[in-house]
Parts: C-alpha cells; structure tokens; sequence
DNA sequence: CATGAATGAGCATTCATTCAT
DNA sequence: CATGAATGAATGCTCATTCAT
C-alpha cells in the first residue's frame, strides 16, 4: 500500500458508506470509483485490492477509536468513571462514523483473516476495558468479576446499543447521541438489572 | 420454496457451517453441493436462490430457538430467574449450533432485506427479554429499566459472549459450556460492576 | 410422437401464441405448461421435445391450409380467378391463425431443420401458385413468366402483407378482412405497378 | 455501447454469420468469441450484452443499405426507373451481406423490441418504396396505388426473392446476381402477371 | 397412462485485476 | 504518477429432459 496522500484520504470518505450498504462483496471497484472519483486503476496503485481499500478504511477510523480512547482513560478520576468516558467515547466515535462502524460489525466474520483489524479492535475495545476492570478492582470502586466475560459483556454491550440507533438513524451523523447512549448503558452494566430491595 | 422433506432438510445440516466460513456472497452453490450432496440444480428446485437456501437455515434455527426460548420462560419461576434460564436457553442454542449463530451475526447487515429474519430474531431474543423485564418489574425482583436499552445491551451481551467462545472453539460442538457462560454474563448483568461495598 | 388425442390437441390451442410472443428458444417447457395446463412431463409423453411440439402445431396448421389451398383451386374457374383464389385462401388462414402463422414466419430461419415443414409450405404456398401459373400460361390469362421468382414474389407479398396486418392486430381473429386484402394484393400482382398509358 | 473501434468494427465480420446459422438464442458469446477472436469479456465491455452486439450487426447493415437506397433514388431518372433502381440496390446489398440479411429475417419477430432497428428497416426499405410510388403517380409512369399494400408487397417479394437465392447459395458471396434479380422481380411488379392480351 | 421429482449440461454475465502508455 | 483499455476466471441460475411410480 503507497502512502495514501492527504487528498486521496479526503477522496476516500464516503467509500465506507458503500461498504456498509452493499457489504464487501457488493462492493465493487466500480461502485467506489462512482462514489470517490477516483478510477478503479488507480485505487489499485494506491491499494494492493479490494480488501486493502477496507482494511485502511477500518485501520483509520479504529486507530482513531483507539486514540479516542486512551485519552479517555488517561485521567485522574476514579475507574468506574473513566469506564462511562470510555463507553462514551467509544459510542461517540460510532455515532460520528456510523457508516464505518457498520462495516466492522457485517464484517466481524471476516476480522480472522485480517489480524491487523482484530489487533485495532483490542486496542480500541478490549484492552481499555480490561485495563479499567483491574484499576477498579484495585480502586475498590468496581467488583472484580472475569475480565474475559465483562469485556465481552461491555463490548457486545456498547457495539449491539449503537448499532441499533445507527440503524434508526440511517444516514445521519451523527447517528445519535452518545453521551445519552452512554449514561443508558452505563447505567444498567454499573448496577445490574436486579432490584436492590 | 417447495416444502422441505426430512432428507433434504438433513442434507442441508452442514450448509451453514460453509456460510459461516466463508460469508454468503464467498459461498457458492458449488460448495453448497458439495458439502451437502444435493446438485445444484436440485438446491434450486427446493429454494429459489441462494439468499433463500440461507433464509431457511437461519430461520430453522431461529424457530427452534425462539421455541425453546418460549419454553425457558413459561414456567412459574420468578422473573429474574427466568430470565436466567432464558440466557441460558439462548445460549444453548448457539452452542449447539455454532456455525448458523455465526451466519446470524455475519449477515447481520443483510437483515434489513430479510423481514422474517428481522421478525424471527425479535421472537427468539428480544420480545422475550421484554416480556421478562416487565414481569420482573412486577414482582419486584428487577429494577424498571428502559426496556430498549436492556434488550439491547442483553442481546449484545449474549451473542457477543456466545460468539466469542464459538470462535474460540472452532468446529466443536457444543462450542462452550452454555450454562457457565449464562452464569457468568447473568452474574454481570444482574449485579452490575459497581462494588456494593 | 404418440397419437395426439382430439383432448390434447384442444389443450394445445394457446401453445402457438407462446411461441409467437416469446420465439422459439425463449419459449419454455414450462411457459407451455401454464398456458396448456398439461405438465411437463405429459408432453413429453406425448412429444418427443420441444420442437416437435412446434413442429405439431405449424404441422397442423400447414396441413389445413394446404387443403383449403387445394380446394379454392379445384374450381372450373379460370386459373387468373382461381390465383385470386388462392391467395384470399391463404390470407384466410393466416387471419383465422395469427399466432401460427407468425410462429412460421419468425421461424424461417430454423426450417431447414425441419423437412417436414419446408415440405408442408411448398404444399400450402408454393406448388398451388407453381399450378396455376403453369394453367393460367396455358389458358392464355396469364402471362408465362419464370415460375421460381413467381412463386417467390407472390409468396413475399402474401406473407408479408398478412403479417403486416397480423402485428397491426395484436390478438385480434381474425386478424383482418382476407378479402379485402387479397383483392389489394391481386390489384398489384396482377396488373403491376406500372401505368398502363 | 462504447464507442467501437475501426479494430473492434473489423472483428465483428462474421458474427453476423454465427448468428444466421444458429439463430439468436443458438448463439452463445462463447461462439461470438471463437469466430471473432475477441474474449468475451472484452465483448462485454464493448456491448452491453448478446442483444446489443445483433443490434449493432443490424444496425450496421441496414445503415449501409438506406445509404445505398438513397443514393439509388437520388438521380434524375423516372420513378419507375429509380424503383428498380432501388430494388437492385436493395437485393445488391443483400448479396453481399447474405448473413446479416438471414438474420434480419430470422429476429423479424423480435424487431418489435428493437425499435432502432424497425426505424431503420423503415429507412432502407419503406420509406424509399414510398417516395418512388408518390414521384411515379406524379409523373405518371407509374399506377397511383395503395401506398401500405404496395409497399409491403415490394418488401416481401424483395426480401424473399432474395433470402430464396441466400439459402441456395449457402456461403457463397455475393449470394446471387442481384441485378438479374431485381430484373425479374421488376418485370413481374411492373408488368403484373395478367397477360396483356 | 400420466406425472412429480430430480438433475446434467450449459451460458450470459460480472468483476477484480493487469499493464502499456 | 495516473489511468483507459482489456481480459481471465468464476458463478448463479435456467431448462430440457428423464424416470420411478
């Protein structure tokens, strides 16, 4: 893969949105050329193929996710607090790429085949996560549960709750209100469904 | 689509795990003959194309888990417990079933254009959630939640908890111990991660 | 070819239309069974293949207007009269079966498979007009001219103008007023198109 | 359609034969490709499919003729001498094009779907017949006939005068002498077959 | 006799990809 | 650097036909 200019970047938006509509193998070469002006021949001179094209369509906005939320996590406040800025940051940049973030979801079955993908996906998911449950164990502010549980629990969590108002929302951006998504979800993962009678 | 006779509908068992494998527009008829003995033309005297030879592999299995999710919740246990069982009962079914889960979450995209899908879905994971929330609301033994938020942060939890021990499994069956994992994710989701201390 | 029985012929009744809308190859078997309401299978218990289910039907119709041909010439009239005949026998036919005829006719291309056919034709169409232009040169009416490009020429402008009005009518039956047609066409075959100052 | 190539135009020759042998549906792209040298894939990346390519055989064809028809009747002569003219011109470019002209024949019912292509029929044959009618009424060497009878009458017995003497050639080009044809076909629409006595 | 069930053989068409310019 | 032209490789789907009952 060249380096892609900052032009070619700027061309490249609105691709995303053809992957999340027709799926990666609707996609054609020829679509993106329609959506981005740039003919097929010379995405292939940017790109090695197809796959790349989505590849850094997903490395960029995960790279941008992941340091969305290291900053989220990186302050001075209590774990439990930082998971909530987190949630919020992780749905935040879900609802402002709605059309990429459908993408990575359709797109889960193929994520063994592209390690890099998968890697982005901890860095911008699990691993935060799990870094917060054991700073809360060791806070005392959060239980200490299974981290390979409540990191899927969370992420199924947060990734199922934004789908479902990018769905809603189709094409608009942002799809939905983050930091309100956040609080619902928050709400229910921090204290549970049971009644505290 | 021609009525499904029990030969066929066996012969079909294994259909799913190349969906699964290789995503629906990877998977060609061609493979479709070849793991389950049926020519290709006769695939298309029972169905109408290959989108429908999917359809009906998802909605078998959705059926048959909508079936047992209905079961799971008629009993005259409490509301929390039986919602419980209802986890446990969802993720049964994806532990026996491992490769037509996968399909279900790859094609997750593809829904919007399959309606029964879309409706079979509602029946076997959300409406019974619902259904649960508000008896537990009820008899107290759960706290009011918004109702689309907690299906959905529960269907989340539970696809993604199942998928990722069926990916870890891959081609086992069961794929996890459904009734661990029900315990774990319930354990979460009722008492939440904040400390009671 | 079994012996179509006087049931089956009625049901085919209709197949011609078919062929006519669709040709040849773009009719199906099982375009003729929804028109027919004989399934598949019986036809083939009856035809030998699609073909000679088209072969059936121009067969039939060949054969009735061979004989109508035949006897609008066995008069005492004289052979000029008779040519007015003839021509007014076939313009009939082709009026009374539109489908039919325009099966044949958009079918010329393929009657060099189809001996029977081209034989038929040459006993409808071309050996009745041979007749009479040899008994018309005899009887002084008509003039002796080469018998082949006669033939031709008379077989051209009955075809044609019938098919003209054939596609004018689209599913009307008749599809025009022989008659009339005929004595247009014998104006100018008879007398030419050259003035006679 | 992209624009075609004077190479591409060169490549075609001979496609026309393959579809006068096997008629439309008969002729597969693979056969277009044996017989022209040009993949397939490049076929389609010229034609929007099999229909277009028998389009633009046509098209070409009777292009030519109307030019040739045209040229025909743009002289000084009398109407009745510009129609056989005409009529030469016509069974000439025939001739020398026995394949394309078979064809013509042979897709005559599926002209109603190509309207380009009945527009140009009209072009090459109709109109031209219909303007030497109304010059020869007016300068009166000519009868004032039926102009529609007339000229359907000239097209069939043209058009089948000429694919009798395509069909005995079988290949050879010119498939006949159209001069000597046309000689005959005119004395007989000229003259009539009435004898003059 | 008649037919429902099944299938082998084909074919139009698509598309990712290459490469000369 | 960028791209228009060209194509090899694949595949979903159709349909005439068969045959057991």
């Amino acid at each position: 893969m060249r380096p892609i200019s900052d032009d070619m970047r700027t061309s490249m938006r609105g691709a995303a949105a053809v992957f999340a509509e027709r799926g990666f193998d609707g996609t054609t070469m020829e679509a993106l050329r329609e959506v981005t002006g740039v003919p097929t021949s010379t995405l292939y001179y940017y790109f090695e193929g197809k796959e790349q094209v989505l590849t850094f369509l997903l490395e960029d906005w995960l790279d941008r996710t992941a340091a969305a939320a290291a900053e989220a996590i990186a302050t001075e406040r209590t774990a439990k607090e930082r998971l909530g800025d987190l949630v919020a940051a992780q749905l935040t940049a879900m609802a402002n790429d709605p059309a990429t973030c459908q993408v990575l979801l359709a797109e889960l079955g193929r994520i063994d085949r592209l390690p890099h993908i998968a890697e982005a996906v901890q860095s911008a998911f699990h691993r935060p996560v799990a870094k917060l449950l054991a700073d809360g164990a060791a806070d005392r502010h959060l239980r200490s549960v299974d981290v390979d549980v409540a990191t899927s629990v969370l992420y199924g969590a947060v990734i199922i709750s934004g789908l479902h108002h990018i769905i809603d929302a189709r094409d608009e951006v942002p799809a939905f209100d983050a930091t309100e998504v956040a609080a619902s979800v928050m709400d229910l993962v921090l204290h549970g469904l049971e009644s505290e009678e």
